[in-house]
DNA sequence: CAATTGCGAAAAATCGATTTACCACTGCTC
DNA sequence: GAGCAGTGGTAAATCGATTTTTCGCAATTG
C-alpha cells in the first residue's frame, strides 16, 4: 500500500535504489525487463517497487529516449457524434498499444490545426492523427511534412503524396443514393453542401452527379454550396425555395446541412416525405426515432479509426513506403425521409382542412 | 525562416548559446524574461532564436519545473454534444490562459476514471476537471485527494468536501418542468433515468417529485430507473406500456432516455403531443428541428466550464478555502412536445385520413 | 585606498529517468 | 598462474531545460 499520503515528493528512481540496496541503473533495467539482473535482485526492486508505490517519471523518461508514448488527435471539432465517435475510437486503439492519445480540436481553423501541430510537435509526439478542417493540402499537411512529422490524416481528405489517409468512400455512397432517389422517380434533387470541406464535397457530389446522369439523364441536379459558415446556407437555401424552385428532393452532404434542411422545411410548412424527401450524409443517434426517420449515409467510424491507427503504427514502426489511399465503404439507410415524389397523398387534405398556413408557405403555392 | 528542414535534430538551448555567443543560462532569463541581462545579450539570443527557429522544449523544462502547464479533463463519453462542448469550452479556457487541455473519456466506467487520473498524476498536471461517471464519492475523487492533486468536479455532482463542484442546478430546472406541465393540467407523469448518474439522477428526481407534490398533491409520478445501460431502461419502458399504464407525459432525466422515450412512442404508434407529451434533460441541435420540436432543459454548458475552469485556476493559484459549490441555472424550452394530456384535437383527423403527426404540432413559433 | 555593494554572466547543480563505459569477479583454457 | 571470456552491476554521461552558486569587474562608500 502506498503509505506517501501527505508528503508530497514522490518516490524517484534513486529511492527504489537505495531502498533495494541497488543503483539506478539496476532499477532502470529491471523495470524496462533486461535480462542481465539476477533474479534475486530484481525481486527486491520489484518489492521496493511496491513498498513505495514508486511510478516511473514519463517526462524524465522520455525526456532521455526523446520519444513520447503519446499519439496526437486533431479533429475540426468535438461537438458532434461523429468526430466524438472517432476520437473516441482513437483513444481505445491508442491505450491498447499502450500509447496515451492527446486530442485537440481545431474549431475548424486552420490556424489553429498548426498551432496545435507545433504543440505536438513540441510534445514529440509519436504520431498524428489529423482530420482537416479542408483536405490534405491545408497548412498542417506541410507543416507536418517539413518538420518530417508521421501521420495519418482522415476523413476530409482523398489523398496525399505524404501521407496515408482513410476515409469514407463518399463517392461510392452517393452513387448510391443517387441510384436510391431516381429509382423512386426523383428527377429534381437539390445538394447543399459545405465549400470548406473542400474534400469529401467534391467526392460526395461528384459520386452522385456522375451516377445520377448516368442512370436518368434527365435528372435537374441543384447545388447550393455555402462556403465556411451554415448560415449563409441557410440563407440561400431560403431564397431559393422563395423563387418557387421545387425540388423532390434534397441531399445535404454534411449533418448540419441535414438539420437546416429539416427545419427550412419547418418553415415552409412542408411535410417530408409527403412534400420532399431529404437523404443526409452523416448519420445520428436521434435520426431514427424521429418522424419521420431520416435517411442518412452511415460512415465506418470504427473502421476508419481502425485503419487510421493501423496504418500510423505501421509508420511508427518504421514503414516508409508509398502513402496509401484507403476509402471504407458506407451504409446508405433508406428510412422515411424518402418516398416517390408526388406520392404526397396528404396533400389535399391538407389544403383543405385549414391548418394554418406559414408565412414562407404562402409564396410557394403547394398545389400547382 | 526554419532551414533546418531534413536534418532530425531539434536546436536545444546550447545550440542557440553558442549561436549568440552566451550561456544556457542566459538564454533561458531572456526567454523567460528575466530582467538582468543586457539588452545587446537579449537581442542577440531573440535574433539567434529566429535564425534557428528554437522552440523551447517543454518536457526538459517542465521535468526541471516540476510542474506542468496542463489541464486534465475526464468526461464520461465524447460522443454527446454535452460534453463535446464542455471540453471544446475547457480547451478554449485553458489555452486562453496558456495551458494545454488533455482530454480523455472514462466511457462511463470508474475503474478507467482512475487509470486516467493516475496517468495525469504521472503527468503532473496542474489541475484536474472531473466529470465523474457517478458521482463525487467515487474512487477518482478518493485518489485525488490521496495523491494532493488539485481538481474541480462537474456535472454528476452536488457537493464535495474536499473538491469545488460546479454543475447544473438540475433541481430548480426540474421543478420548473414540473409546474409547466401541471400547469397544462398533466396528473400522471413517468420521470425514467439511469440510476449510475446518481448525483444528477436524485437531485432532478427529488426536484421534480417535491415540486409536483406541492403544487398538485393529486398527482401520480411513475419512476424507471436503470441502473447504467439503456437497454434495459427501454425494456422495462416497453413492459410498463404494454401493462397498459398511460402516462399523460414523460420526463426524462438524461439524453438517450429522450430518444427511448421517443422510439417506444414510434413503437406504440402513439403521436407526440397528441397522445403523449415529452420533456428530456438536456438539449440537442436536432431537437428544434423535428415535428414536433422537443422540449428541453438547456444546460448552461458555456457557465458550467467558465465557472469551474474559474474555480480550478483559483486552487492552481494556491487558493485552499473550503471546496465551494457552484449551481448554474438551466433553461427550459417548452417546445411542441408538450401540449395539455387530452388535447389531440388532430387525433380524429388523424385516425380518419391517416395524416402523419407532424402536421398536428404546427402551432409554435419557429426558432432557429 | 581598502572594503563593500551590485550587476551581469558564466559555471555547475538539478530534475528523474536511460544508456554507455567500465570494473570486479568467476570460471576456464593453455 | 597469466590470459581471456562472460556475468552482473555500478558510476558517470546524457537528455534539455531551470535554478543556484560563483565569479569578474566596476562603482560606491567609509
Amino acid at each position: 500500500m502506498a503509505r506517501q499520503g501527505l508528503n508530497q515528493r514522490r518516490p524517484s528512481i534513486h529511492d527504489v535504489a537505495s531502498h533495494a540496496g541497488v543503483s539506478a541503473a539496476t532499477v532502470s533495467k529491471v523495470l524496462r525487463g533486461v535480462a542481465t539482473v539476477k533474479s534475486a535482485n530484481a525481486k527486491r526492486v520489484f518489492e521496493a517497487v511496491e513498498q513505495l508505490s514508486y511510478r516511473i517519471d514519463p517526462l524524465a523518461s522520455e525526456l532521455r529516449r526523446s520519444k513520447r508514448r503519446i499519439i496526437g488527435a486533431i479533429v475540426p471539432e468535438f461537438e458532434s457524434e461523429f468526430f466524438g465517435s472517432i476520437v473516441t475510437e482513437l483513444e481505445r486503439l491508442a491505450e491498447q498499444r499502450g500509447y496515451a492519445l492527446v486530442a485537440a480540436s481545431s474549431r475548424e481553423s486552420e490556424t489553429r490545426e498548426t498551432e496545435i501541430l507545433e504543440r505536438m510537435h513540441d510534445w514529440r509526439v509519436s504520431g498524428v492523427v489529423l482530420s482537416p478542417v479542408r483536405n490534405e493540402h491545408g497548412p498542417a499537411a506541410a507543416f507536418m511534412k517539413t518538420n518530417g512529422m508521421t501521420g495519418v490524416m482522415i476523413d476530409r481528405v482523398i489523398a496525399s503524396d505524404t501521407f496515408d489517409t482513410v476515409s469514407a468512400d463518399s463517392a461510392a455512397a452517393s452513387a448510391e443514393v443517387a441510384r436510391a432517389l431516381v429509382a423512386r422517380g426523383h428527377r429534381h434533387v437539390l445538394v447543399i453542401g459545405l465549400g470548406e470541406q473542400a474534400a469529401t464535397v467534391h467526392a460526395r457530389l461528384d459520386g452522385f452527379r456522375s451516377q445520377a446522369q448516368a442512370i436518368a439523364p434527365d435528372m435537374r441536379i441543384d447545388v447550393i454550396l455555402s462556403e465556411s459558415e451554415v448560415a449563409p446556407l441557410r440563407a440561400a437555401l431560403r431564397s431559393y425555395f422563395s423563387k418557387g424552385e421545387r425540388p423532390t428532393a434534397v441531399y445535404s452532404l454534411f449533418l448540419k446541412g441535414t438539420l437546416v434542411a429539416l427545419s427550412e422545411f419547418r418553415r415552409q410548412a412542408w411535410h417530408c416525405p409527403a412534400d420532399i424527401s431529404l437523404v443526409g450524409f452523416d448519420d445520428a443517434e436521434w435520426m431514427q426515432v424521429t418522424f419521420p426517420a431520416i435517411a442518412a449515409v452511415v460512415q465506418p467510424v470504427r473502421r476508419i479509426a481502425m485503419q487510421a491507427m493501423d496504418l500510423l503504427f505501421r509508420r511508427i514502426e518504421g514503414d516508409d513506403g508509398p502513402p496509401r489511399m484507403l476509402l471504407e465503404p458506407c451504409k446508405v439507410l433508406m428510412r422515411e425521409s424518402v418516398s416517390p415524389p408526388g406520392s404526397d397523398r396528404f396533400r389535399d387534405q391538407k389544403a383543405s382542412n385549414g391548418l394554418p398556413p406559414q408565412v414562407g408557405a404562402i409564396s410557394c403555392p403547394l398545389t400547382t
